[in-house]
DNA sequence: AATCAATGTCCGCTATAATGTACAAGTGAT
DNA sequence: ATCACTTGTACATTATAGCGGACATTGATT
């Protein structure tokens, strides 16, 4: 019926003029990155945006309660439109109240920190999680965006997609990890076919020094890992009660799978 | 600093052609309202707008994962994207942990069906709702858009306006109430200034036969009604407890009331 | 077969939205 | 007092986004 062009979601940074859409968009999310209320100006200025376009589409996202004046002197935050909708999202793919089941059976069998990871665009984020017995600071927070390569979900969270398109998908900085060296794509990539066949995968976190990660797939109706349960462990934990550990999670994942309720992967 | 021009929020329905921004959250709040996965085509002829330009646009809400394709044959429905947005709104003005505490008091001394409401738009909504003991069909879902007039929290909701605010802000249509009747402006203006100065209304439904609805103001900083508090009984239950009932919600509200956690309210 | 309605795509026209630029006002440092 | 900087507003220009309308499919109904 259709092949879209694969526009690879990246809002395009090339354009001469950037579509009031795609702008208002770019600002929500930077909100949502900076997670505190901030000025129009500010907005432009750190979004490389014209300040008359941000005022005016900042404008009209106001009058749309898309954002709300928060915070005093003019600054804007995101609004109560989008708790609404979002509100009508959870309750369509009603994923949240299986999933939180998942990660509390997950923390109980296991005393770990669970977590339930989807792809927000070409990023990893953590939509929700269940701190373990003995919480210890985890580097990613709810919500927060981090490459996808630094992630053990990240191996599965792409295996839908071609060489090629993993290549596309993934910005190639996000290749460079938080300790500067840089992952060989092909490597990547090796992971993820690897981690896919054995419906799993494991490693010694990139992101901190002390814990070891395991991720496996949820899958959709099509069989397509669309977001992935994973569990955070120090790292002698992790070792010690590898193969118990996966086994818990594999149960989670099983009974989550396939649920309609689970919203599928477009494309 | 600044004094926003006050656009009076309409949407602007005369304009020739309307802005792409505003299209776009037409739909996205048609298909909040439709609680279901709609075709393009559909979405136009229903919204009236131009089929070319809804398609283009759904287009680029679902490049954005605005949208998503869900329910096959090419229907959208709200996208993952505005579900983390929501999360993040809900994380800054994070009212729904003590929101739930409250409601969860109400229910535990009352036994009734206690709301959270706000307004969206120009219309009441329940945000969050709490079943009391004996369960009973309530008229209005959570997320359902209802007639300010329609409701008894709606009188609360309202107050900060000036009369003249008011009648702009509330369609005239919305005064016929779901029994066909007309509620005259003037009538409900009255029971509006008598609802903020006793900070409380209570009535026999209007949008059944067999409830009785208590109302009370949730206060921001600046001492105006973002939210309501209401509880929702069966008649004689109603009456018979009334002074109870008042002053269990007023209770609850006073602990919600000036929190930084509620959202303000702009202008 | 023929007709009609519903759906999706394509393309040219033009109203207008996104932008650059200039201006005004406030703030703080020197 | 002067400069540098940040923030918000106003306006003219032009690239383009929204629109109308033609066209192609499909499937149901006659």
């Amino acid at each position: 019926m259709e092949t879209r062009p694969l526009d690879t979601a990246a809002p395009t940074s090339t354009a001469k003029r950037a579509r009031g859409l795609d702008r208002a968009f770019e600002i929500l999310d930077f909100l949502r990155d900076q997670k505190s209320p901030m000025r129009p100006n500010e907005i432009a200025v750190q979004i490389g945006a014209p300040r008359s376009s941000v005022y005016e589409l900042v404008n009209l996202l106001l009058r749309n309660e898309i954002l709300e004046l928060a915070g005093g002197d003019g600054r804007v935050f995101l609004g109560r439109k989008l708790y609404f909708l979002g509100a009508a999202y959870e309750e369509q793919f009603d994923f949240t109240r299986e999933c939180e089941a998942a990660l509390e059976m997950i923390a109980h069998e296991t005393r770990e920190t669970s977590q339930f990871c989807m792809l927000d665009g070409n990023k990893y984020i953590v939509v929700r999680m269940k701190e373990g017995a003995r919480p210890f600071r985890i580097s990613s927070d709810v919500g927060q965006s981090v490459p996808i390569p630094w992630t053990a979900s990240g191996r599965l969270l792409v295996a839908h997609l071609s060489d090629q398109e993993i290549i596309d998908f993934i910005p190639p900085q996000d290749f460079q990890l938080p300790n500067g060296e840089w992952l060989e794509p092909a490597v990547f990539i090796r992971e993820v076919r690897e981690a896919w066949l054995k419906g799993e995968f494991t490693f010694d976190s990139i992101v901190d020094s002390f814990t070891h990660c395991f991720a496996v797939p949820v899958l959709d109706a099509n069989r397509r890992c669309v977001a992935t349960l994973c569990l955070v462990a120090p790292r002698e934990d992790g070792i010690e009660n590898r193969e118990e550990y996966l086994l818990c999670l594999k149960r989670a994942s099983q009974r989550l799978s396939g649920q309609t309720s689970v919203p599928p992967l477009s494309r």
